[in-house]
DNA sequence: TATCGTCAGATTGACAGACAGGATGATCAG
DNA sequence: CTGATCATCCTGTCTGTCAATCTGACGATA
């Protein structure tokens, strides 16, 4: 079939975005409450879950919980143990480096395709959000600048024309956000991580994806050093 | 009165696995099940899955087929529609190249961290691997060669040292497994395919990480092309 | 006859309650 | 103080129920 003009159907069917449907599936609440309670540190690593008590806790059934939890453990945030239900997740060193890594790996990835095919409005729009990434930094608010951040991935993500990346990303990110904060709270390496990011938005400008690859890893790199210095007994 | 034998024994006839050591959690069995009915093609893409349908299909309850179902489309496999229940996700020729995207970038990731940090041994063994790789390719039998290919990866994956990687491949690869058995059963695409794992075992010899990574980005970028040009002609 | 509204059937989303079995922890005997 | 026994907690699973929603068919109307 060939783009059918859709002349059969008067209807509008192109740009109509569901209608309010989707209220307030209870599960996907309750997804979200149990991932933002385990990345803000509500729920502490090791700590065990108990159903009954965050069915009480939210208000829910146990089939509705209990779906959910599946669908928080296929994230890997938080971990079961046969006869013994969830726990949360606990990263050893070796994870949070393997994390990283991978981390590293998809960045790259989005920032060499976006650099390829993203429009010039889309690069136009990764510049804004650098530039608000980088008064936000300079306000020093977390929150601000984890806003900011995610802003910034979104415009990326998006131009990169890969359709399963931000989901991975999103979850990657989900399992490090701890540590991420302990990252984003260092000021030194708020101004190298600045430079970084730049560097990746300027070889993004020349639609040099091979640089923008490099630049993005080094980020990741870097950051990754730091978060796996914080973890580290170095200093006993 | 339907009345199944589940007095003291779920006992699947004719299922003789090794004694009940593993108390076999009907979970995931049940997500073994649909995995394995999706990949198949025994469940054909854009097929409606009803929930009763399949409970009386497996013998299980319905929340327990929902906790399935819910870690199935957690890896992509099945999508759900709101108020419709679950679907076997459709490819679009657009995910198609994003999952191979993600999929290079990561087998390459893989190659390069084995070349860095595998021991002797499990390079030796990688080299085995290959060699039953070529075996297997030369019996042409598609079976054979898919479990020659997972045992290769197996080697490979643990030798890389990343403790999320075996994970996230396994999700990539289910999700294109209907192509690949496309791709895998063209026999000129299998004496390419041969050399280009040769060569990233070659690198991987030599402990060279870069050449590694480029050999196996390569090696699936070329897979990507044959996925795709089996797409583009009857779509669209 | 074609379009439209209505209604019944089919299914999902969600809940409550129940029960066996594994795991834990505390108590009691040696 | 150590080891065995038992009560208890909690998971894994099942059955049954109910409202909300979607779909398709039927019939009414222009």
């Amino acid at each position: 079939m060939k783009n059918p003009p859709t002349v059969s159907r008067p209807a509008n069917a192109a740009n109509i975005k569901r209608v309010a449907t989707v209220a307030a599936p209870v599960r996907s609440q309750v997804i979200e409450m149990l991932r933002t309670a385990i990345t803000s540190g509500q729920f502490s690593p090791g700590q065990r879950l108990v159903e009954k008590d965050l069915c009480d806790m939210m208000g829910v059934s146990r089939p509705s919980l209990r779906e959910a939890l599946r669908q928080v453990e296929s994230e890997g945030l938080i971990v079961t143990i046969p006869n013994r239900g969830p726990i949360v997740s606990q990263l050893s060193p070796r994870d949070v480096a393997s994390i990283y890594e991978v981390r590293g790996a998809l960045e790259a990835l989005a920032a060499e395709r976006f650099a390829a095919v993203a429009s010039d409005e889309q690069v136009a729009r990764l510049d804004v959000a650098v530039t608000e990434l980088e008064a936000a930094y300079k306000t020093g608010d977390i929150e601000k600048i984890v806003v900011a951040k995610r802003a910034f991935y979104d415009v990326m993500l998006e131009g990169s024309g890969n359709s399963i990346l931000p989901a991975l990303l999103r979850t990657m990110n989900a399992r490090i956000t701890q540590l991420r904060r302990v990252s984003l709270s260092s000021p030194e390496r708020a101004v190298n991580s600045l430079q970084e990011i730049r560097a990746v938005l300027n070889a993004i400008k020349q639609r040099d994806p091979e640089a923008a690859f490099k630049a993005s890893l080094h980020h990741i790199k870097e950051a990754s050093k730091v978060a796996l210095a914080s973890l580290e007994p170095s200093s006993r």
